[in-house]
RNA sequence: GCACCCGUAGCUCAGCUGGAUAGAGCGCUGCCCUCCGAAGGCAGAGGCCAGGGGUUCGAAUCCCUUCGGGUGCGCCA
């Protein structure tokens, strides 16, 4: 139940019934008339842009239309007042008891108030993480991994039918290069000394899977040359990497509906299928791409080469797709990828990447729109950086993997939740600074400790209320004070709010929602040290008592919606 | 050189498909702790929304441009 959406619906039937006596034209089209929060809640509870918005189309003054809707509106018994403010705004005021009417839907429907039809019908990908199986996740990965999984979630609570996928890059270079890494720590593990050139993984974490492989193996691989193990090996490698991948992400409680390996479209004419859908298209030709402007590569020689034609959709220049040696670039089987999402029936995809990738977006959205004939909108999500702080200081290094942080790192040190909701106090395209100590720090200033205290803090209440005998499934209202009706307004938003953020794409709006309600309930409680009655303990008068904890209960209720959204545990103590 | 992202209070950042007098936290100033949990609370000061043009009844928001920061830029994924 989203009010605003409600109370959409009462203006645009007003607007209907001004048009039947002839007061406003037939035929408008009541698309930009919006239905919101005024900035300043002096001017009401909402306000209606109708009358601006309608004002040229219909040939008449603003003020006119305003004058005209408000006295259609009042008439609606739950619009109390409804005044032409500024340049035709219409400001509504609502009565209380829809306030309460909100709340209550709250308490009847639980964790699922807030719940959208938004997405009814619409079959959504989103892919995130993505990381090369040569490593453990690091801090960049995990907000990636965080923000991928609580869009995830918001969307599927906005209704729509959502799969998670990670991508495994198991097809390029990089996967030569473990396996090869591998291979010396296989050596290493029959006491051998081995060099490590240049480029390949030293990370201490590949000495279990060198040993693994000895363990495996015993020295069936010692003397023979690559070509005899790297296949194995490779694929031996790639295995480990993923089990450790995938541990790191049930440490942050992300799973995953399908893992989708990069080397299975290779040898199966999938690629191919792909480059064919697009040279069908005329898409697909031979030539030669001028050269960069600027700093030019050293090395550069104009060369011809297999494009696609990206330039078609929106990109700056066409796009190789395969060597001068005849194989595949990255781009091809990432097209072919794409090309498998839009046939599995997507109607939309996400796809979650590092900062770094910035350059890929237009070729790849040049690519679904022509394999999807348009049909398929690719929302393409950057993540910024993460900067570790420990004590106010720079914090760089990791025992584990030496030269980064591994995700496993920061779980170790906050735990799931905190690094979970921390990693979405920023947008995604914003940098993020992560200092662990504030992240545990038990203040106003942090705001994972803020939120849950307030979760917390209303079981705290139900539970005293339960020894004083005050009936805590009420679900009757005493909204009275300002700042009752505050955190009442405060939990009607929640509908809205989680549209807003599907449709945006943008889990962080959640997070700022939580911190705004939890202040809003943390107000009113505080308010209560001063002016006893506000309090929603009152052994002299458990009536009202229980009225006033249902609204908590209310609060609590969207709190707990919104963290479950963000992946976040709500606490029921502090302690 | 080109493309993308960013530029909002001293600091860190929100700001809804364009809406009214631009918000929050920290920091600062002043009050407040025998009180449902003061690991705080209340109030106040503080902004040319980087600069300039344009579209619009209306612009932090859309378009152009300048400046400043980040990222990327043909056989690496």
């Amino acid at each position: 139940m989203n009010l605003f959406a409600e109370i959409r619906t009462a203006v645009i039937a007003a607007l209907e019934t001004l048009v039947q006596a002839g007061d406003l034209p037939a035929g408008l089209d009541y698309a930009a008339v919006a239905v919101e929060p005024p900035r300043d809640k002096l001017h009401g509870d909402m306000a209606t842009n109708a009358a601006m918005v309608l004002a040229k189309p219909a040939g008449l003054k603003p003020r006119d239309i305003a004058e005209a809707l408000a006295a259609v509106l009042t008439q609606d018994g739950r619009i109390v007042v409804a005044e032409v403010a500024g340049p035709g705004f219409l400001n509504l005021r609502l009565a209380p008891s829809v306030w309460a009417d909100v709340a209550g839907a709250a308490l009847a429907l639980g964790r699922d108030f807030g719940r959208s039809a938004m997405g009814a019908g619409q079959k959504v990908n989103v892919e995130y993480v993505s990381a090369n199986p040569t490593g453990p996740l690091h801090v960049g990965h995990t907000r990636g991994a965080v923000f991928g999984d609580a869009l995830a979630a918001l969307l599927a609570f906005a209704g729509h039918e959502v799969t998670r996928e990670y991508y495994i890059n198991d097809g390029g270079a990089q996967v030569d290069t473990l396996a090869r890494s591998v291979f010396l720590r296989y050596q290493e593990a029959h006491d051998l000394s081995v060099d490590w050139p240049e480029g390949s993984y030293p990370g201490d974490y590949l000495i279990e899977v060198g040993e693994a492989l000895k363990a495996k193996v015993g020295n069936a691989y010692l003397d023979e040359p690559e070509e005899v193990w790297l296949d194995a090996v490779r694929s031996f490698a790639t295995d480990a990497m993923l089990a450790l991948i995938r541990s790191d992400l049930k440490l942050l409680n992300v799973e995953m509906d399908v893992f989708f390996s990069e080397k299975s479209l290779y040898g199966t004419g999938l690629i191919e299928a792909a480059i064919d859908d697009l040279r069908g298209k005329g898409l697909i030709y031979t030539g030669t791409l001028e050269p960069p402007k600027g700093k030019l590569p050293e090395d550069w020689e104009p060369r011809e080469q297999t494009l696609f034609k990206s330039t078609a959709y929106g990109d700056d220049v066409d796009r190789p797709i395969m060597k001068s040696d005849g194989s595949w670039t990255y781009f091809a089987p990432d097209i072919a990828y794409h090309y498998d999402k839009v046939q599995r029936g997507f109607d939309q995809l996400i796809d979650v990447f590092g900062a770094d990738h910035g350059g890929y977006v237009k070729r790849m959205k040049a690519a679904v729109a022509a394999l999807s004939e348009n049909r398929v909108p690719v929302d393409i999500k950057l993540c910024q950086l993460v900067k570790l702080f420990k004590n106010g200081e720079p914090f760089k290094m990791s025992k584990r993997a030496g030269t980064f942080v591994t995700l496993r790192d920061v779980v170790e040190q906050v735990g799931p939740d905190v690094t979970r909701f921390v990693m979405l106090t920023r947008k995604n395209d914003a940098p993020l600074d992560f200092d662990f100590d504030k992240a545990v720090e038990q203040s106003k200033e942090n705001p994972v400790f803020y939120v849950q205290y307030a979760h917390a803090r209303v079981a705290s209440v139900l539970r005293r209320a339960a020894e004083m005998g005050i009936d805590t499934a009420c679900t009757d209202f005493a909204i009275e004070d300002e700042a009752e009706l505050e955190l009442a307004k405060k939990i009607a938003e929640w509908p809205r709010l989680v549209e807003i953020a599907a449709r945006t794409h943008e889990p962080h709006r959640v997070a700022f929602y939580l911190n705004e309600i939890a202040s809003d309930l943390h107000t009113l409680y505080n308010k209560g040290n001063e002016a006893v009655q506000l309090r929603f303990l009152q052994e002299a008068d458990p009536a009202t008592s229980a009225r006033k904890i249902a609204l908590a209960r209310a609060a609590q209720v969207v709190i707990s919606a919104g963290l479950g959204i963000l992946g976040v545990t709500p606490a029921e103590e502090m302690r």
